[in-house]
DNA sequence: CCCAGTTAAACAACAGTGTGGATTAAGTGG
DNA sequence: CCACTTAATCCACACTGTTGTTTAACTGGG
């Protein structure tokens, strides 16, 4: 049984492929001490974040060290590292079981912020959320993404940051992350072809926010920064609801691309071969049955069905549903689409799916690309 | 916009979610040194392999260092180790370039073994692979796995490893992999039900066969063992064609699972709404239209329109097809899959997808399993 | 009130990792 | 033959988490 010829007629890279971080940078496999460390102090912070999620008013010392398999001395060490650096603060004290109360630790929400954008197509929404991934503030701006043109946007977004940065000191800022609709490499920051926007394609968007920000620049698909808008199960997809249909999916707990950075073209795939054109040049795509649908019932179905789908391929636990024409009906959607997945996946114990409306809203997006320069403090 | 209802009414796990490795076991998050020193081994292992698989006669010191970002005298010291260990050996030396030339390292592939098994409904194989993930030997069994039921099926089982370890020292087995059909808790070791089998419903299969075998032993749906039968894309997937339709799925370089470790469940995606009704109660699943296609050409189209929305979904650049289906006809499939792929995927820049048949042809699967042990060492 | 018992957290000495600088090995080319 | 170049190792070192011990802080019985 020979391996046999490709489909269009393309090579592959050899596969010594070196895999992408969460922040979408290539790197290397190979680990240090300085790489250990830092391992070991996004553990830490991670689970510390995680308690304050969960509702705790802090974690201890103790239970960090169980829950990331360390021992209590390289956890007091990395504990007192991470304090100086005004991270983590005491905030209080557990109850004792006998012997010396637990210490519990918590983030110091205020030690840095990160920025996030999302250059929608009719709106820029710029906003600097906190370490617990927090919103601090918002603007958002009409804008004319496809007529106006890159120049006059960039220079918006630099003012909008500028607002935000007002009282923050620049050493305190991690970076900015900026979403983006339509096909982009994400690794080398560089745009497609945005559906419609001429002016935008193949613009070199991560080099220029930077150049002109002065701020580590991370770019995202904007159903791809949607996912990382809070936290969730290892095993979670965001439905985007816009324009077109997209999906951010974080699988096994890392944030997934794809081969070409281009993962999520939920709205896309095939679910009746009578359906109707779509405008990516075949028939019967999601996408363009839940535009057709004739009620907003009969749309939100067709999400259903799409989202059973997904699940059941990728075996997920929870659904977050965002996206501006969600908030135009959210009960409607979250209902329909319910009633759908329960009855696509009956069986409660190996199927159970928790599905939710984003709880940032409108912001989910700009947050979540916020949300993407966190990930290098919490990876 | 408050987060809302749960479709089937159940509660899901607190989010300090532990992530779980490509072994299988869960692991704490935190690393010590001796993480750090198995990971840079693993990563040189690895890269040795893939240089080999590129078909280079060996991968000098240098590459390792610049491939893997260590320094020079860091790769010097694991290379020490590993050839020490055995694991290693100096196979050549490659061109000068004006000094001393590099010595080229290769993999011993007879250093250890790993053994994969594969239940099938209709036969039992079970092989012995070697560190290059070559098969040294295989043996194949009819069996009837739903009616025989375990304690038969695992008795043939023994004795057929027994005959592939006659001349293997056991120190030299890192252990062995079985794949079995149907939805199991990969990582708790317990099958679930599989379809008309009840005698094996809730078997204990992984400590069940590590207790009759005395090795170390992982469990896999079948599926996924398959993406793990060879190297390849970062972002590909294994078709299986058996009863049923099932994917494997390696995504951002890693195997995935899903939520309850039963993701790839590619059969059951609805495609046609008008479709025929499904063994699992739904109607149109992929599956379904597959197995009721008027022709085979039919049905080799049901199935490209399916792997289509998967290649877009995922943003995959290679598809492998396997199982027992694909074997009746190999190029039939390869070509209408192929053209269909073309198709639905016309840009040949982002959306190059290789499509091939195993390789390993009947054997896939039970290499897989094996390829999942020999991960515990290239990690 | 005291004090043994218990648990948390830090202190001190240590083993082992990769790093940096210098040295040796093994080629090329004039 | 020798200067030059590149590969690989030697040696001292900084820094990681670990182990064993000590101190801090609280509980509860007498």
């Amino acid at each position: 049984m020979p391996a046999a010829p490709v489909t269009p007629a393309t090579a592959v890279p050899p596969p010594t492929g070196t895999p992408s971080t969460s922040t979408g940078r290539a790197t290397l496999p190979g680990a240090n001490l300085t790489a250990l460390r830092d391992h070991n102090a996004a553990t830490v912070l991670t689970l510390v974040r995680s308690a304050a999620a969960a509702g705790a008013t802090g974690i201890s010392r103790v239970e960090l060290a169980r829950e990331s398999g360390l021992t209590a001395q390289a956890i007091s060490k990395i504990v007192l590292r991470l304090t100086e650096e005004g991270l983590l603060t005491e905030t209080g004290r557990g109850v004792s079981t006998g012997g010396k109360p637990r210490t519990l630790l918590s983030l110091v929400p205020q030690a840095s912020w990160a920025l996030g954008a999302q250059l929608g197509r009719d709106a820029l929404t710029v906003l600097r959320a906190d370490l617990a991934g927090r919103v601090a503030s918002v603007r958002r701006l009409p804008i004319d993404l496809t007529g106006w043109g890159p120049s006059r946007v960039l220079d918006l977004l630099g003012e909008q940051v500028g607002l935000l940065l007002a009282d923050v000191p620049r050493e305190r800022v991690l970076g900015v992350g900026v979403a983006s609709p339509g096909p982009l490499d994400q690794l080398a920051g560089v745009l497609h072809e945005v559906t419609g926007a001429p002016s935008w394609n193949g613009l070199r968007l991560r080099e220029e926010v930077e150049r002109r920000l002065g701020l580590p620049t991370l770019i995202e698909k904007d159903s791809t920064a949607g996912v990382l808008s809070g936290l969730g199960s290892p095993n979670r997809a965001f439905i985007h609801l816009d324009q077109g249909l997209g999906a951010g999916l974080v699988l096994g707990g890392s944030v997934q691309r794809g081969a070409r950075t281009n993962a999520g073209e939920f709205g896309h795939q095939m679910l009746d071969p009578d359906g109707p054109r779509c405008r990516c040049g075949n028939t019967g795509c999601v996408e363009a049955l839940w535009s057709v649908a004739p009620t907003p019932d009969a749309a939100a179905r067709v999400l259903g069905e799409a989202i059973a789908n997904l699940v059941r391929l990728l075996d997920l636990d929870e659904i977050t549903l965002g996206g501006r024409e969600i908030l135009v009906a959210p009960e409607l959607y979250l209902s329909e689409v319910g009633r759908l997945l329960a009855a696509r996946l009956p069986d409660p114990t190996w199927q159970a799916v928790t599905l939710s409306i984003a709880p940032s809203g409108a912001d989910a997006v700009a947050l979540g690309a916020a949300g993407l320069v966190l990930g290098r403090l919490f990876a």
